[in-house]
DNA sequence: CTACTTTTGATTGACTATCGACAAAAGTCT
DNA sequence: AGACTTTTGTCGATAGTCAATCAAAAGTAG
């Protein structure tokens, strides 16, 4: 009773709550039948790929008719467009349709503890223009979004496109984030954002859907827009100072109840014995094989070496201890990956963050365990792989994530009324 | 009246594709379908609430004359009946109506390595007849659902039910299951049916839609149905021979790419050293903390134990060093789940299977790593309790599986067609 | 250039689900 | 008993979909 109330937000773009918390309110599954409505034929163009309107009627099994009008009120509408070449095969050639990307753009923003990229993309998640700072997070919610919505105003107008035409908002934070309130959750790294309302904050500058997801979520959500469209069950495990993953699974991002799951850094691993972490606890994978730690072993045996990016140098300039540092973290994530894939059984492992630039030697050593450890069926078809979204995966997959509820069907429902 | 076509879907097992879970606000003003959209007026009903129709109407927002009829289509059809009891509010007494259980019976069946439990529900997942067996999966396919066909045709004459009741068969398999086909792939204990198209087969004597899966799944499904209705993301691990996971994430069984995820029982623990396992590796859980090797452990002590069912007599009979050793086993079975509480973030956590009997010994062992091991904010809110359906959970389960399946959006919209 | 094929667009009438309104039914309260 | 309240069943109006038809458009094959 309480979810339907508040599920009733007519005045602001608080979007999300409806499409949220209805499941929660029917766990049963409160689902409608196929509903024909305008979305119906809108999803099947959303990949992109131009079809005609014979071929929606075949697909939709509605009358010629009825497509043809709903085409026309989606073209009307400028989100799908006449896609030129049309091959004839004997008669007149028919035209063709596709998924108009200008016809909105979404803002993608990838907040990190030091740095923020924040891009413009069109709704087939190619970026436009970027923008990237130097920025700390600890400076709290109000002046970080006031920087957020100043660069996403010098976005529109570096692209051309008004503010009408922004279509939502997505955001990743470096911490655990409760995905139905776009609220940070006892963040470790973030003071002051404990709770804060950040899509309240950001509609005050911009009044579009705001939401808002754990860093390591989005990126799973850009690798896989970026290089696995086709894949449901993806892992992506970001290598950094901390190490995290998100978890894809049958197409769904899992968020766990709290928000907090894919929380790897936090594992104890056999290796780890008593080394002190900073979650209080010993023996963690991020005190052994996070960036600082590594860091840390390179220091005593006296290189020059203090953080992630140092690392990282060493290894490119080929010190061996470094490289064989490197490629022991490899293994020791390997251990808790190789845990992930038989409780998850993916069927890629994309393995990303700014560790992940250290060339193959981390990719090789968690390769090296995970095939070894786990089991052959779940390992048969699976693929480790670098992330091919690299440092544009937070930003990808922020937009992505906007894309996903600008385009959704209840929004096109919403669109076509 | 009561016998109305019943579109009887010869369809095997389904998948539920995610347009069914997408929750559509439905528009009043604008019509949508003009198909014969019953089903989400049922979805409400199918908790087992009675409700009026002005209720109905208010929740769906359709008009109080749709629902009047929709009511009574389904009514025909036997799937909702009238609820007696009516508190007038001053007016004209409401009429109540509710789903029917005994509209139709669904079949769970729980095949394990040496007994099947076969149970007849109704669809408010109530058993009414069941029949256990000591039964050899390993006699293969043909004789194993040969028999299950018997069983069931005794249940329904017992039950006093004919055939044509039936909506669907639930099963559940010792091993890895591609739920989309029914098939199982690789089972190591299960000579004679790999690949073998069990709901094929079954559909020989049955042509009702059969559902495959891993034994953990359906005990998931059936801990969930039974004890946490409301609980979108629990985990249910079982402890006997085998060690394994069934995982339920934002209310959805997650089941990896290739059937296999929730392997617990392949997992490296810290304390597994070189002991060599039955899959080839060395150091799994299952060589430690498995039912053979606990009692190995104990018959190395000296004690008379071969079995997990030695294992629990002995803890029963208050030995000491049995008790110990099971403790541990908790402790170890804890290592590994507190890994998976980490990466899944359940809320609840039931622990079942034969070993799970043994008192609160294996329970209080793996509180105490959990506890200690996993992150604060996971463990927060999380509960890790004994099986509430214990040994019945599979059945339960597979019957709750069915059950999903026969009133499904789908299934209730090719009835009412 | 002509004949043929295929797609497109417009229009029609039939059909059906939904809505809104109204009247009857079945209670409670004074 | 009569007034009031609330639910329930019925009925016409509305609107969206479907199938069919026709004519025009835009190609290909000969």
């Amino acid at each position: 009773m309480d979810e339907i109330s508040r599920g009733q937000t007519n005045g602001r773009a608080a979007c999300f709550t409806e499409s949220v918390l209805k499941p929660t309110a029917a766990p049963a599954g409160s689902a409608f039948p196929a509903l024909p409505g305008a979305s119906d034929i809108f999803q099947l163009l959303r990949d992109g790929r131009p079809r005609t309107r014979s071929e929606l009627a075949q697909l939709t099994g509605l009358a010629r008719s009825t497509v043809a009008s709903r085409v026309e009120a989606l073209r009307k509408l400028g989100y799908i467009a006449p896609f030129g070449g049309a091959a004839s095969t004997g008669g007149r050639p028919p035209s063709l349709f596709a998924l108009n990307p200008s016809a909105r753009v979404v803002v993608g923003a990838d907040l990190g503890a030091t740095h923020a990229l924040v891009s413009l993309s069109d709704l087939a998640g190619e970026v436009l223009v970027e923008e990237r700072e130097a920025l700390n997070i600890a400076d709290g919610p109000e002046r970080v979004l006031d920087w957020l919505a100043s660069a996403i105003r010098r976005l529109l107008e570096r692209a051309g496109r008004a503010p009408e035409d922004l279509g939502a908002i997505g955001i990743g934070l470096p911490g655990p984030v409760e995905h139905e309130t776009g609220r940070p959750i006892n963040p470790p790294i973030m003071p002051g954002w404990d709770r804060a309302d950040v899509p309240a904050m950001v509609q005050r500058y911009f009044n579009v859907p705001v939401l808002v997801d754990n860093d390591v979520n989005i990126m799973a959500l850009g690798e896989q827009a970026a290089a696995w469209p086709e894949v449901r069950d993806l892992m992506f495990i970001k290598v950094a100072t901390g190490i995290g993953a998100g978890i894809i699974s049958s197409g769904q991002l899992q968020r766990g109840a709290q928000g907090t799951a894919g929380d790897l850094g936090h594992v104890r691993v056999p290796r780890g014995g008593d080394v002190l972490c900073r979650c209080g606890n010993t023996g963690c994978l991020e005190a052994l094989a996070g960036g600082p730690a590594l860091a840390a072993v390179l220091a005593g045996e006296g290189r020059e070496a203090e953080t992630s990016q140092d690392v990282i140098d060493l290894v490119r300039a080929g010190d061996l201890q470094a490289i064989h540092v490197v490629r022991q973290a490899g293994r020791d994530i390997g251990d808790v990956v190789a845990t992930c894939v038989n409780l998850v059984n993916p069927s890629v492992i994309a393995i990303g963050g700014s560790l992940a630039q250290a060339g193959e030697h981390l990719l090789a050593g968690i390769r090296e365990v995970v095939y070894r450890r786990s089991l052959p069926l779940a390992t048969e078809h699976l693929r480790i792989v670098p992330s091919v979204a690299g440092q544009r995966a937070g930003v990808l997959g922020a937009a992505s994530m906007a894309i996903s509820h600008v385009l959704s069907p209840e929004a096109i429902e919403a669109a076509t009324r």
